[in-house]
DNA sequence: CTGCTTGCAAAGGCTTTGCAGAACA
DNA sequence: TGTTCTGCAAAGCCTTTGCAAGCAG
């Protein structure tokens, strides 16, 4: 029931994780990682921190940016940009179309086939897509 | 030739399409008006400073935070958040696709035409678009 | 006059970095 | 034993804010 109780099989499999993706284990990594690929969301890097240290040794705020780039680098997770003041992180690599409601600061995923893009067939010279991001950007519908 | 030399007419259309929008012409509105509106174009706060206070009486740089967000909360221009660490701000405010390259920091229209996208028919429940930013973010192809 | 606007400097939030100690292979 | 990782605190960058003086209507 506890998210940070110790199951060894999860942990297995988050450090397989890990290795797969070229990432070398560590206690704080391996904590880290399973906090976030819990299950399909979008954290801030202090949620992150926080939700890391609600249990267990706490692991510190530098490792957590630290972290959370290093997973973005190797493609573990995914940084969204949505808004100037904070970035996000996406635990789910597949899906890249976004509601963001400003107002809530709440971040949703636009479920796969509700929304298609046909991507430019040309390209800056040099350049190949990295990734696509889309964000729809919502505001509260206007009741007068 | 020179970008600030003084131009009636062109002072004059800025001064109305700053009423258009239901915002008081100041010199200093006017002054970053015109530089930012001056070809489609996008700039960091920082730009548009430098730009801004190329010449002539230089303005605060609240006052270009200031009235960079008022010119978007009034939909003169258009706020990109397409790096954590920067904002930038569009001049054109109807095409909505962008490339991004994180190494050069160059972000770029993709024209209209190239990119097509279909909206999603369900909205969060209350809620209704209020802009969609697509941003594809591009790297440098590996020619190994 | 009265309210909006500007500018300066200080504060603020998020993120990165330097460096010493700890952990790991 | 050599390299990588962590944590603390300090620094850094971009942006916002408080407040007094200036300007516009």
């Amino acid at each position: 029931m506890n998210e940070a109780s110790y199951d060894p099989d999860q942990r297995r499999g988050v450090v397989r994780l890990l290795r797969s993706h070229g990432i070398t284990p560590t206690a704080q990594r391996i904590k880290i990682a399973t906090v976030l690929l819990a299950r399909p969301q979008h954290l801030s890097a202090d949620q992150v921190l926080a939700l890391t240290n609600a249990t267990g040794k706490p692991v510190s705020k530098a490792t957590i940016y630290n972290t959370l780039a290093l997973f973005t680098r190797h493609r573990l997770i995914q940084e969204l940009t949505v808004d100037a003041s904070r970035a996000f992180y996406d635990s789910t690599t597949h899906s890249h179309a976004h509601f963001y409601n400003p107002e809530t600061q709440e971040l949703s995923d636009i479920p796969d086939g509700q929304l298609e893009i046909s991507l430019p067939d040309t390209l800056p010279e040099g350049t190949e897509i990295d990734r696509v991001e889309v964000v729809i950007h919502l505001r509260t519908t206007n009741n007068t």
